[in-house]
RNA sequence: GGCUAGGUGGCAGAGUGGUCAUGCAGCGGCCUGCAAAGCCGUCUACGCCGGUUCGAUUCCGACCCUAGCCUCCA
């Protein structure tokens, strides 16, 4: 029984999938003015985990993640680019693409743009006002009216008369109450424009997640995640949309990921301490190692960008592969690290305990080895393999992965630039050399070449036969 | 001010009313020509103060501290 922690309650609860067998997931995915950031990963894997369990688990999952594709910001920075809008959209829709695939991302089911949605928005719009939960502003804005809707504040524990007191002062005249927000602008010149009942305009923000999610998944369906940031008020103004125009549940469980913070604070442009995907990627041993990095925390909490955190990761995964390599192919054994591993993974998708049962998965297998007894190695490993797989993990082979090197890192003098100097067959080349000098005994010769590989990034492995097995450091 | 998460050993990070998280780092041993990798063993913990309990890091209360949200944000 997976069991998930709900925004709604605050409180786990089991997941019931609303029709058996069969999970549907909506998630707010990007709003593409620039590149992906760190933050973006973090939700990128942390669902994409989610999405792999479930399957595993024998449910036929229906992933959703919207691209918000019309927008303030999107406008601004189009202008400011003095670029159209669907170019700009569309360079970093295909970035953002480059950058999930990079971090082997499955691909949600459907990935829907706010602009292909528009007659679905405006439908939804024109149900909400006929229901009295929406009115038209004289200057052609459509405004929600946050005080209609009874259940405001449930999901983010906010009361109405607290927002009304820490409100700003609103110099909209187009609301009602402070706290109404806006489900259809009015063009402005030079705007991306849709006719609709209210004059030509384009949707708000909150209400095209709302009719993207009750289009296709329906107006009640099993999950909806996103940011913590998101949850006020984007979420809670889903909820009231989406609810009073359907009269349905909508979201049964929301779920939200926690922070990256870099240096303990919030990740921001303007504390300069914000990274993208595709410059972080390059410093890394391969993209692995992030998503090895996010799934060791808790999803719920924030966690800490840094260098050493990126470091541990590296050489946690680095152990899991050294356990892999080499082992021949097997049916995975069936056993109580799989179970406790699928206990982690369904108390709220505990992926720490899920990769420490991997490490201790690993160590058996090593012991194993040690012990004489390949095929329980083999059999171990392959159980390993799968449950990776589970997270995403181990699309690479280990013996490929070993021989990867560590590119420079920026900021510490740990990088070894002679690494990429040497290649494959100059290595092997010097390995051949030590086992000659290793041969007549002459170990002062051996370690010397040793040593020179060392300083090149390679380590050498001597194994019981005389053989040498190397990989990078 | 309101709301929400947290404060665990050198670092990171799970978890539990009374035996073990896990990884990295340290220490001792085995293995090795020496290493590496690995295995075995081992040392540093649960913010502060009360309470409940035979027993609390784990439950309850107060306090201190940190981060986030309350405005666009993964």
């Amino acid at each position: 029984m997976i069991r998930i922690h709900n925004s709604l309650t605050g409180e786990k609860q089991p997941l019931k999938p609303l029709v058996p067998g069969e999970v549907r997931m909506y998630v707010c995915g990007m709003t593409v003015y620039d590149y992906l950031h760190i933050g973006h990963a973090r939700m990128m894997i942390v669902f994409d985990a989610v999405a792999r369990y479930l399957r595993h688990r024998g449910l036929r999952l229906t992933y959703v993640r919207n691209i918000t594709d019309i927008d303030d910001k999107i406008i601004k920075r189009a202008a400011q680019n003095g670029e159209p809008i669907d170019a700009l959209t569309g360079r970093f829709i295909a970035a953002m693409h480059e950058d999930c695939a990079a971090l082997g991302i499955v691909r949600p089911d459907l990935e829907p743009r706010a602009t292909q949605h528009v007659p679905a928005i405006i439908a939804m719009v024109e149900k909400l006002i006929e229901r009295d939960y929406a009115y038209a502003a004289p200057n052609g804005d459509v405004m929600y009216a946050v005080a209609k809707f009874d259940g405001y504040g449930r999901l983010s524990g906010k009361r109405l008369a607290d927002l009304r007191a820490g409100a700003r002062v609103e110099v909209d005249e187009a609301k009602r109450d402070p706290l109404d927000f806006v489900l259809w602008k009015h063009a402005k010149a030079h705007e991306p424009a849709w006719d609709s009942p209210w004059g030509r305009g384009r949707p708000g923000w909150h209400i095209e997640c709302s009719a993207m999610s009750v289009e296709l998944l329906g107006p009640h369906f099993d999950i909806h995640g996103g940011g913590m940031d998101l949850k006020f008020p984007h979420h809670e103004n889903e909820i009231a949309q989406s609810c009073a125009a359907t009269g349905e549940r909508f979201a049964e469980i929301w779920m939200h990921n926690g922070f990256v913070n870099v240096d303990n604070e919030k990740m921001s442009k303007s504390l300069g301490n914000f990274f993208t995907v595709r410059e972080v990627l390059p410093t890394l041993r391969h993209p692995e190692v992030m998503r090895y990095f996010v799934l060791s925390s808790h999803y719920r909490g924030p966690i800490n960008y840094s260098l050493e955190q990126l470091e541990q990761a590296d050489a946690a995964l680095q152990r899991l592969h050294l356990a892999l390599r080499a082992l021949p192919q097997a049916q995975p054994m069936d056993c109580a690290h799989a179970e406790r591993f699928e206990a982690a993974m369904d108390d709220d998708f505990n992926t720490p305990e899920a990769l420490a049962v991997l490490q201790t998965l690993a160590r058996d297998v090593n012991a194993a080895r040690d012990a004489g007894d390949g095929a329980r190695a083999a059999s171990l490993g392959a159980l390993l393999r799968r449950l990776g797989g589970v997270l995403g993990l181990f699309a690479v082979p280990s013996e490929q992965w070993l021989r990867l090197g560590k590119p420079a890192v920026r900021g510490t003098d740990e990088a070894v630039p002679a690494a990429a100097a040497l290649s494959d067959a100059d290595i092997e080349q010097r390995i051949a050399a030590r086992a000659a000098a290793r041969q007549g005994r002459n170990w002062a010769e051996s370690d010397r070449i040793r040593d020179e590989l060392a300083a090149a990034g390679v380590v050498l492995e001597d194994k019981s036969g005389g053989a040498t097995d190397w990989r990078r450091a």
